[in-house]
DNA sequence: CGATGTCATGACACCGATGTCATAAGTCGG
DNA sequence: CCGACTTATGACATCGGTGTCATGACATCG
């Protein structure tokens, strides 16, 4: 690899003077600017960052660390699009500045967490970025002061720096949607209650309906898999647990789109048209899913490459010693993404009643 | 940051010595080698991989250029999946040996590669990973000689060593297991004819026809989106065209997961039930959405992650100079997903004809 | 017991860039 | 035409490790 010698050599000048040419830091004749050029192009010459960064102590290099990429051991479990579109923002933002993002997942193993910060810090990396499959607490490893880290979906315990995901307002608004197409018994069928999100959007709900005056109903709120297994049975039994309700709800608002997807696939199966019969709303506009569904899926977005952005802009100005005064964490939300899957209800019609007329409800 | 100078005063050592105990490469007293080791603990040492690679003039980096991260520039494709396992099985092979892997995207933008390209040079990677979103032919801006490359998911003009999915084998074998389950009228809803995969698919589903002493019958394929856009009326006009052959398919062979999910959308609309009236059968085996989809999609996995390991394992000996003589490119292939979405099919009966007696199907 | 060999360690140069300071050439004013 | 100043360039040290070679302390052997 020819280096800055060899250029100054070909070129007949001082290796000083062809750093001035590269770096722009100071006045050059043409004259010798020139051959300079022509002597790096002739030999393909490209500076060395690692020479650089020890002279100047700065990498311009920024840690990423995800179990986006391999979730699971084995598995290749689908999961991850949300720390796909995470760390999408975080690179266009990072990418603006001229730094460059190095990543490396954890394979789903947390105890890989440490020793992949080890050979980012070895890299002497400006900052880190921890990205989440999904909003939970973490516990990660501690970091050595004056090395800037934020948390993405995730939270801990020592307030480090944090950008989560407005599940309660996201739920709300989405909500709030479904109220104004007339829906006044809404039902929810909710994520695994460990997750951070479930409690958050179960409060979105309820914000929701107490805006609108209605009346909270914990009935209406079903927990499909509680151990995590997902078992169409399990979801079919709690759609069914909420139907047989003496006042059954006319929409089911999922904890995910995927979730959603299912519903849809099992209420075909049993005979009830969606959204005719039986509304459906989602949460993630996760869309290969929502819009491919059909009916479109109306559904609410958690803007992943936003929070990317966020987190990334947050990064820059704790590396740059902005004070940023950071005393909660951001929440960002997203638009909902109003498709078709819930019918507008008049006051008088009541799907409910239709459906059971038709006798299509089991028991 | 504490540097291999300051280990070794508080050790009363010489740097030297702290650099035999970091790397193990000469014998250390014990003593002396406790005294550095506490030494370092107390200050948090951690080594500069700059000096370290400047001296040695290996970085143990590897460069990955992928279009996952993001592939258009602002509406946010929910594609990128496939990059997203070949990644993951990039990381595997490579985090096992040591090294590091730089991941860059290009944000959908082709001429951001050089840059990228230089970015990585600048690092002085030792080898160079290209990832494209589907299997195409692609220009890539020229690597200096000495600087192994590999592609993968597509090939260039200049022998560049590749990986590729085997998308005529995988085609094959799907419909050598669709035509074991009776089917002999075999539907076959192509992606767009610009895709290196079309063609290649198309072949396959022959061998399988011709193994299985069928005629081809051109009226069977069909290319829905010609295009490009995506419109539900496009796709029941191909579907439909199918089905008002004089003898009609038993089961739709569809370009992927993705268009296998909006056909079920359109056939339960237009009444007609899947399997039981007419099977469908996908290609990728999308998991989110083959095995989340009622009934579950019968498919075929093109193994991604396997590629992506594949691509690495080949990256690695061309960087140690193993001879690896490359003739052809590899091609690899996955296992068919045989889930619940294409029905046995008795010699006898037929399912167009119970759909025509049935008067389900237009004109 | 002296010659030879092994072991543990240190002195020093070097990798490739750049900051600091010095210096030669050119410019300007009086 | 000479001193003060600007402009263009070079010499040299330095960043943090590691390769090469040297050196002193012991151990071994004939």
């Amino acid at each position: 690899m020819a280096t800055i010698y060899d250029v100054a050599r070909i070129a007949g000048v001082s290796p000083k003077t062809v750093s001035r040419v590269l770096n722009g830091d100071a006045p050059v004749k043409k004259h010798t600017r020139d051959a300079i050029n022509a002597a790096m192009a002739d030999l393909g010459y490209v500076p060395s960052s690692a020479a650089r960064s020890m002279r100047s102590n700065k990498s311009g290099l920024i840690g990423l660390i995800t179990g986006a990429i391999s979730t699971k051991p084995e598995p290749l479990e689908p999961q991850g699009l949300p720390d796909l579109f995470i760390v999408q923002g975080i690179q266009r933002v990072i990418g603006a500045t001229g730094k460059t993002l190095m990543i490396a997942d954890t394979g789903g193993h947390l105890n890989k967490v440490a020793p992949l910060i080890n050979t980012f810090l070895q890299h002497r990396v400006e900052g880190l970025i921890y990205v989440a499959e999904y909003h939970q607490r973490v516990t990660l490893p501690p970091v050595p002061a004056g090395r800037p880290m934020v948390l993405v979906n995730c939270f801990d315990d020592l307030n480090t720096p944090a950008v989560l995901p407005d599940d309660r307002r996201c739920q709300r608004d989405l909500v709030t949607q479904v109220i104004k197409s007339g829906h006044r018994r809404i039902g929810h069928l909710t994520l695994l209650k460990t997750q951070a999100a479930t409690a958050l959007r179960l409060e979105g709900y309820k914000d929701a309906l107490a805006e609108a005056g209605i009346g909270f109903d914990p009935a209406l709120v079903v927990t499909p898999y509680p151990d995590g297994a997902m078992d169409s049975q399990l979801l079919w039994d709690a759609i069914d647990r909420l139907l047989t309700l003496p006042q059954p709800p006319t929409v089911l608002c999922c904890g995910n789109d995927e979730m959603a997807m299912r519903v849809y696939g099992i209420l075909r199966t049993r005979g009830i048209k969606v959204p005719e019969e039986l509304s459906v709303a989602g949460f993630d506009n996760y869309r290969v899913i929502a819009e491919t569904l059909y009916p479109p899926l109306s559904t609410v977005e958690l803007p992943y490459a936003a929070m990317g952005a966020r987190a990334a802009d947050l990064l820059l100005s704790l590396i740059n010693g902005d004070p940023e005064t950071l005393t909660a964490p951001p929440l960002v939300s997203g638009p909902v993404c109003w498709r078709s899957s819930v019918t507008k209800l008049g006051t008088t019609s009541n799907a409910l009643t239709y459906l059971q007329s038709k006798g299509r409800i089991t028991q």
